[in-house]
DNA sequence: ATTCGGGCTGAAACGTGTTTCAATTGTGCC
DNA sequence: GGCACAATTGAAACACGTTTCAGCCCGAAT
C-alpha cells in the first residue's frame, strides 16, 4: 500500500517493478534492487524477508492502481457478464502493457510461501470487492476513491470468488504460454457465463 | 509416463519423488538426487532440463497413479454433481496421504516455465479427461486400465475446463495454507454446483 | 581390432538468493 | 554534549540451481 509505507522500503519496491518491467523475475537481482535502490542488502532483507514478499509489496502497489482505475472508470453495461468482463479487459490491458511485470507478480504470487498467506488473502479479497461491484453496477468509494467494503451478499460472494478462481487460473495458464490474451479473455467469458446463469437468475 | 521411461530416468525420477515427500520442494536437492540415484549431476541435467523439468515428470508419474485408481474405482453417485466430487475426493485423499510432495509438485507446476507449456497441457487434458468421465458415469477403458479418449462434446468440455480451473486455484491455495483441505472441498462443491447448475440442466 | 561418437563421470566454477557480522551512522533521551 | 540502542552498511560467506569441461567407457560401424 503506497500510503503507508516508508520512503526507503517505496523506494526499494519501485526499483523491483522497474526491474521486472524490464527483465521479469529473473532481472529482479537482489543486489542490484539493492544497489539501484541506495540500500544495503542488509537493509532490503531486513524489509522484506524474501524476494517473493518483495514481489508481493509490488503487487499491492499494483492493485492500489488498478483499484484506482477501476474507481475513476468503472465497467459499464447491461448484464452481469458484460460489466464482471468490463473488469477483466481492464485488468487484461493492465497486464499487456507490462508481460514481464504481469508474470513476475504472477510467479512470486504462486511461491506458495506460508509466509505470505496474509497478503495472498489480502490481494483476493481487493479482486473479489471489485468483482462484487461489477455485478451491482455500484461502486461505492470514499474519500479519495477509494473502495469501501460493500458488503456481499452470499450469493455475490459465491460468484465472486468462483470468478476470482477461474480468473487466477486462467492467468496462470497465460503466464504459461498455454493461451495468448485473447483466448484467455474468451476462456473467462465462457466461464463467467456459467457461473453467472448457475447463480438464481435475476434476469 | 512410467512405462516410456528408461531404467535411469525413472530411478531419478522416483529418487525425487522420495525427497520431496520427505521434505517437499527445497528437500529435491539435484545433487543430492543424483548421487541417490547413482548418476552425475551432469546426467541428470541431460535428462531433465532443470528441477522444475524433474518435478514435472514425477507429477506425470502421479497422474497415471491417480488414473490407475480412478480407472478401477470410479466415482459413483446419483448426481453429476456427486460424481465429481467424488473425483476431487479422490484426488484430495491421495494428496493428503503425502502432502510435501503435492506442494512441491504444485510449486513445480506453477513455475511458468514456458518450456513446459507441453506438458502442463498433457496434465490438465488427463484431468479434465477424467472429469468428462465422471460427469457421463461412463468410463471408458482400453487394455490394462488405460483411459480412453471420451471425445467429449462442447458442454462437458466447457464444465470440465472450468472445473479445472476452480480446482487448480483451490489447489494454490491450500498450498499456500489460505484454507485447509475440508474447507477446500466445501468451496469446490459450491462452485462446482453453480457451474453445472448453469450448464443446460438435463435434470 | 581400430576407430568413432555419444553419453557418462567427477569436479570445478558461476550466479544469485540468503545469512552473518563487525563497524558505522543516526536518533531520541538525559 | 554524551549515551544507548536500533538501523544501516559493506563485505564476506554459504547454499543450491545450473553450466562447463576434460577424461573415460562402451557400443556400432568399418
Amino acid at each position: 500500500m503506497p500510503e503507508a509505507m516508508e520512503e526507503r522500503s517505496r523506494r526499494i519496491v519501485e526499483t523491483a517493478i522497474e526491474l521486472a518491467e524490464q527483465g521479469g523475475f529473473e532481472a529482479v537481482r537482489l543486489r542490484d534492487v539493492a544497489a539501484h535502490s541506495q540500500v544495503a542488502l542488509g537493509t532490503l532483507y531486513r524489509r522484506f524477508r524474501s524476494k517473493e514478499e518483495l514481489l508481493v509489496a509490488a503487487l499491492e502497489f499494483e492493485v492500489a492502481n488498478l483499484e484506482q482505475r477501476f474507481s475513476v472508470r468503472p465497467p459499464g453495461g447491461e448484464s452481469e457478464l458484460d460489466r464482471v468482463m468490463g473488469f477483466f479487459d481492464l485488468v487484461v490491458r493492465g497486464l499487456l502493457r507490462r508481460q514481464n511485470l504481469a508474470r513476475a507478480l504472477l510467479k512470486a504470487v504462486s511461491s506458495g510461501d506460508p509466509e505470505l498467506t496474509q497478503k495472498m488473502a489480502a490481494y483476493h479479497f481487493h479482486i473479489e470487492r471489485m468483482l462484487v461491484m461489477a455485478l451491482r453496477d455500484d461502486v461505492t468509494r470514499c474519500a479519495q476513491g477509494k473502495l469501501m467494503d460493500p458488503a456481499p451478499c452470499p450469493r455475490e460472494s459465491q460468484i465472486a470468488e468462483t470468478l476470482n478462481q477461474i480468473w487466477y487460473a486462467l492467468l496462470m495458464g497465460w503466464a504459461g504460454g498455454v493461451h495468448g490474451e485473447s483466448s484467455m479473455l474468451d476462456k473467462m467469458r465462457s466461464s463467467a457465463q456459467l457461473v453467472l446463469r448457475g447463480s438464481s437468475p435475476v434476469v
